[in-house]
DNA sequence: TATTATTCATATAAAAATTGTAGGAATATT
DNA sequence: AATATTCCTACAATTTTTATATGAATAATA
């Protein structure tokens, strides 16, 4: 499943946010962009959705940036990804078919809707605290992975 | 999860050669194009996706057509979708940041290959025998149904 | 108070993907 | 020979995604 670089963008910079999250400062789109090698004016509109979503609280002026709303154990990637990406779980694209109701409406309850709960289930289990402790392993465990 | 008209033309075509699969005659593109209320042009180059993949075959000339390559009951929602969309499992979008490698890996083995395995394992259990099935149901229960 | 660093809002442009059309070649049936 | 179909390829239109640009609002600070 296609996640777009909007989506992929927010996650990233929700991770960075979550990284920093104890020290309670802001943190600002120009050092995540470059920190992620992203377009600062780009992220600057994925964290207006953030923002409207929830995901984030704001401070404008010097000194100002952006944090989490909440810790980082209680937000959940679907939390993130459903703030961003509008194609997530899309309703009524009933174009398909008016003259075969029937396939339409099994076509929706039996596999669409299916996807979408599947999908859901998945990403609401995941939290932001799950993949910095993650990365945190990683990083940590680096020097003794090699490659073959 | 959004499936592209490609997809869901796809699908209630496979649904509509499964509902005739039994008596074994060729459907054409035209027949099915008319059913559904698609676009035949368009709907040929999904057809000829889903001959490639291996869903129908195909007769050509007069009184020729497609037919389901095996029983309905072999055919798999994830076999159709991922026939005709590129979109479905979508691999190694690596551009979102070479500086945090460790974010990067991260997401994509928590959270996109876990939306994959999650996707793949709905789509394959729901056969187009099961789409039948249902779409017949839910014709002879329609005498008893009403909306409130 | 002026300067600076930031968010915030909006418009637009560029690129990519999706959806659809057109025309005709190949082929099988009648 | 005529007809009905798949098949192939190129193109066009539309929509979505990605990115840029500009400047207003606001808060800190010198």
């Amino acid at each position: 499943m296609r996640i777009s670089a909007k989506g992929r963008y927010a996650l990233a910079a929700a991770i960075s946010l979550a990284e920093n999250y104890d020290n309670g400062e802001c943190i600002t789109v120009i050092s995540i962009s470059e920190k992620l090698g992203i377009s600062k004016i780009y992220l600057e509109q994925v964290f207006s959705l953030l923002k409207r979503g929830g995901i984030v609280i704001s401070e404008k002026g010097a000194q100002g940036g952006y944090q989490l709303a909440r810790i980082p154990r209680l937000i959940t990637v679907l939390d993130v990804l459903s703030a961003v990406e509008l194609a997530l779980f899309e309703q009524t694209e009933e174009t398909v078919n008016e003259k075969a109701p029937e396939i339409e409406s099994v076509m929706k309850a039996m596999v669409f809707d299916s996807i979408d709960s599947a999908v859901k289930d998945v990403l609401e289990q995941i939290t932001l605290e799950d993949l910095v402790n993650r990365a945190e392993e990683q990083k940590k465990n680096q020097g003794f992975m090699y490659f073959i």
